[in-house]
DNA sequence: TTAGTCAAGCAGAAGT
DNA sequence: ACTTCTGCTTGACTAA
């Protein structure tokens, strides 16, 4: 596999990788983010080096795109579908494989009930009464996934597609990837927050005095509002992180 | 059996 | 119309 393209460029967004047109904000987080695109190609045979030690490992783990797209239990799933499918998927355009995967991930996405419920009840009427499978990353995947996610938050089309490329994933799978992790991040931050906020310690509070009288103070009670300072903010609104550095020359 | 994890599902908002 | 985002839920899987 030959990467010729830059880890990130304008030129990446406006000729590129089936991608027609990208939103402002995440032009902004893709310029803002470095990206270390040499990595890929060595991830490549890292990943396949794993994958075979995973197959002697785990014979029944196989590759999460063949499971996906299989769309079965993998129980279900035999080594001949594997290879076809495999090697189908990689030949079409994105949105089809994206629209593929959809379909045959179980969701329908159109009448607003849940994929489960209408994919249930469609799958088991079918022969084998198949289910919505959950494709499980290998360990080289989950690792490079994190290294990049620990890197930059948030990934470009062609950055996308590279990472997809190299980790034998589809685009999709890395999107959403990313998007859990962003999500699974922000729990775990919100969880802690609160956690602090459930026992609270006594914290020195400056009272503003004038003429002998308090013009504002601060409770450490219920009353105090929880606010999440702006700099935090920007940890799930990178954006905002132009903002605050804008308005307070940096972050801490 | 149950609680936790995680990939993938949905809805809705927003940008182009 | 299309895509990606957040926020939340669902279902498969696993460890206790």
């Amino acid at each position: 596999m030959t990467l010729s393209f830059s880890p990130f460029s304008i030129n990446d967004i406006l000729t590129g990788r089936g991608r027609k047109s990208r939103t402002r904000r995440t032009e902004e987080l893709r310029n803002r983010t470095g990206c270390d695109g040499t990595r890929i190609h060595q991830v490549d045979a890292e990943v396949e080096e794993e994958e075979e030690e995973e197959e002697r490992i785990h014979p029944l783990r196989l590759s999460p795109d063949v499971k996906l797209s299989a769309g079965k239990l993998r129980r279900d799933v035999h080594r001949e579908e594997a290879g076809k499918e495999e090697d189908g998927d990689d030949h079409l355009p994105r949105s089809e494989r994206d629209k593929q995967q959809n379909n045959e991930a179980g969701g329908d996405g159109g009448d607003g009930a849940r994929c489960s419920q209408d994919g249930d009840a469609e799958l088991q009427s079918g022969p084998g009464a198949k289910k919505r499978s959950r494709a499980a990353f290998s360990h080289a995947q989950v690792h490079e996934l994190e290294r990049r996610f620990s890197a930059q938050r948030y990934l470009s089309g062609p950055e996308r597609a590279d990472l997809a490329g190299a980790l034998k994933l589809t685009e999709t799978q890395v999107k959403i990837w990313f998007q859990n992790r962003r999500y699974k991040t922000k729990r775990r931050q919100m969880t802690a927050e609160l956690a602090a906020c459930s026992s609270p310690k006594r914290v020195a509070v400056k009272v503003l005095v004038k003429d002998n009288q308090m013009q504002c103070c601060y409770t450490t009670g219920l009353h105090t509002p929880v606010t999440v300072p702006l700099y935090q903010a920007a940890q799930y609104h990178p954006y905002l992180q132009y903002y605050y550095m804008n308005m307070c020359g940096g972050l801490p």
